[in-house]
DNA sequence: GATAAAGTTTACGTAAACGTAAAGTATTTG
DNA sequence: CAAATACTTTACGTTTACGTAAACTTTATC
């Protein structure tokens, strides 16, 4: 028994918590390609690949289009023609700056994350100090400090 | 003389080449908060900051209420509250979450990236090949092989 | 054989993120 | 001082990516 060759959009949409009407959208927009049976529709295991890199593709930022486009360039390089060829190798080197550009930034984010979360732990280890001053006050003098800030 | 203290908005646009549209939309949003000489608009270097970091925030798929969540947040914990900082340090580690998840997404699609590169490449590297054959044939037999295919 | 469950089409509605005039004010420059 | 330049507000338009409802058909279940 293989991998299961066909798949209902219900089953799609649960698999990848999608709504049905999404599928329906994606196939509408030409980024999916359901065969169908009477008027019901049915999904190959292409039909399933793609849409996880249609989700991937939307938590990158990507939009339906950019992605139809991906997919249409792939489906004209297995014909063989060598301008198309061409055109995916180059189309590809630029989603390649692309990634690089968003490995940056996402780096950069991570960084001043860092930097963010410290300052908020050092704020909390500065309340702390001042609830353990309040309860236990060694002198008595300027029990106020926090109030004058 | 520091770095320069305040912005037209223009001059923000060019630098970072977004329409004034853009920026007077993200101050509308409540994203920018310029101070005013008159009716025009004067921007800190501070709003220039936020700007790079909304723009950032695009291209990493956020949008931008949930940048402005996150500037909203940032600027409650200034006022020292312990329960905005907590909520900010969970804020942080779920945006981490989100940033590991795209790291992933951004490392399957190099991957996959690469396997498309390379049988582009050994396509055309085929091609090559016919080209050669078609104008150099060896042996008479089968030169219409291509067309075979 | 009724009814629920899963599927369909058609179509209007909506939120996000601006684009694009239109019409006016303020400032700079020849 | 006239014309160009830069800025403003108001407001309707547009694209993307679906949500939501209505009305209907087909298939499974009791």
């Amino acid at each position: 028994m293989v991998k299961k060759e066909t798949y209902s959009i219900s089953e799609l949409a649960k698999e990848f918590d999608v709504t049905t009407r999404s599928i329906r959208f994606y196939e509408d927009q030409e980024l999916l390609k359901p065969t169908r049976r009477g008027q019901t529709r049915i999904f190959s295991s292409k039909d399933r690949v793609r849409l996880k890199l249609i989700l991937r593709g939307k938590r990158m930022g990507f939009s339906l289009s950019e992605t139809k486009e991906l997919f249409d360039l792939w489906d004209e390089t297995l014909s063989g023609n060598e301008k198309q060829l061409l055109l995916m190798l180059d189309t590809l080197s630029r989603k390649r700056a692309q990634l690089e550009q968003q490995k940056n930034d996402i780096a950069m984010a991570e960084m001043e994350m860092d930097t963010a979360e410290a300052r908020c732990r050092e704020a909390l280890a500065d309340l702390e100090k001042r609830k353990k001053e309040q309860k236990m006050p060694a002198n008595e003098e300027e029990s106020t400090a926090a109030e004058q800030r």
